[in-house]
DNA sequence: CCAGAAGTGGAAGAAATCTTCAACTTGGAA
DNA sequence: TTCCAAGTTGAAGATTTCTTCCACTTCTGG
């Protein structure tokens, strides 16, 4: 497989963490595009020592939002074990809500406005599943309409996550009365023309532009 | 007030009209941010004319777009004139959405994820009245819930249009679905608690992020 | 304490856009 | 037809961000 790495000297890892601490930061108000010079001089590092510890963009992200996207699918299998489909869906939606509310960066990747990583892309492969189940298992239920499809809670992720971005700023609580509206809205629209497909999902959430 | 401006040279003219026609059709694909270079290789000009006829990015975009926005306007003056107060709300959104599914430019423009013209903001100011009483009809009418604000029209203004951008390339009809989620949800949700004030309208279509 | 491997800093090259401008071309009034 | 104001072109400078590189510094094992 992988070598394992040697072990970063002292000094390093502690550049590392460092580094780690305020890109974290930044993106959590800024969003994921934070260039590197702002995440170096706001560490007090050089360019090299950021450059020589994440090359790629993508090992930035990784090392700093991994543990996050596995809470997430932590929060969906937790959500897959109510009985209550209903429950767990909502309860879900609005777990991850909230931690896509603490850091804005940590929601772009979520819902990849931005570069959907190979990361992001196996969470997903993992929590459709779940999601799909509940959803099955409320329409059956009754507590959703017939129609009703694990894409359609795609779009309510996407579409509170936008309330979100357009009013973190000034009304950061908005998101919740617009998720309010979003969860009535999957229970009580016709849903019955057109189904999207699951491909939709994967397309939804990695939109190339 | 303003100095008539001299009537451009036959030329000139013909090449603004081509760089505007290039312009609008490449913002229809590509959204607002396309380069002035690109514009010009397309239309078949130097960077010299696109420059000496739309010095600012902003004469260039109110150009290509203020008639659409008066479209616009002209809709929601349309829908303020329905006796049923829903069926306006609902049928002013569908038809600005359906604009903007022509041109990812314009959505832009509409819901302002860049930059907000003082073109938009007009629009805004004048539409955001006509919508309110729309709203405020509907909610006496007891066709949506009490505590319903015209900040909840924008929010669905913006979630759809978020489900239309995440999919323009590849499901281009969903956001219709995603409309009918989001007007259902305002129909249904529990809106009583915390209304956010109008003034949340304005922040919202002027995300400087 | 020392040698050398590991790590660092920041200037400099590369790339992508934006913006200007001086030399050249063209339309149209006289 | 002539002339010149209006218009055009595309190369070149300015900016911004990305990326590399090497002389210099700092750890750490022996």
């Amino acid at each position: 497989m992988t070598e394992a790495a040697p072990p970063l000297r002292r000094d390093a890892e502690r550049n590392r963490q460092l580094l780690l601490r305020t890109a974290y930061d930044l993106m959590a108000t800024q969003g994921l595009d934070v260039s590197y010079e702002d995440i170096a001089r706001a560490a007090g590092t050089g360019m090299g020592t950021i450059y020589r510890r994440f090359p790629q963009r993508q090992d930035l992200l990784d090392a700093l939002f991994s543990e996050h996207i596995d809470t997430v699918i932590g929060l969906a299998e937790q959500a897959s074990h109510y009985d209550d489909a209903w429950a767990g869906l909502t309860w879900f939606l609005e777990r991850q809500l909230e931690i896509e509310a603490q850091s804005r960066g940590l929601g772009e990747l979520l819902r990849s406005r931005n570069q959907a990583t190979a990361l992001v892309q196996r969470a997903h492969e993992r929590m459709t599943p779940l999601v799909a189940d509940l959803v099955d298992r409320a329409v059956r239920a009754g507590q959703l309409p017939d129609g009703a499809t694990p894409a359609d809670f795609a779009a309510v992720h996407v579409m509170v996550g936008s309330v979100m971005d357009a009013s973190r700023a000034h009304t950061p609580g908005l998101w919740r009365r617009a998720l309010r509206i979003a969860l009535a809205g999957v229970r009580h629209a016709d849903l019955s023309g057109d189904q999207p497909d699951e491909a939709v999902i994967d397309r939804f959430y990695n939109d190339q532009t």
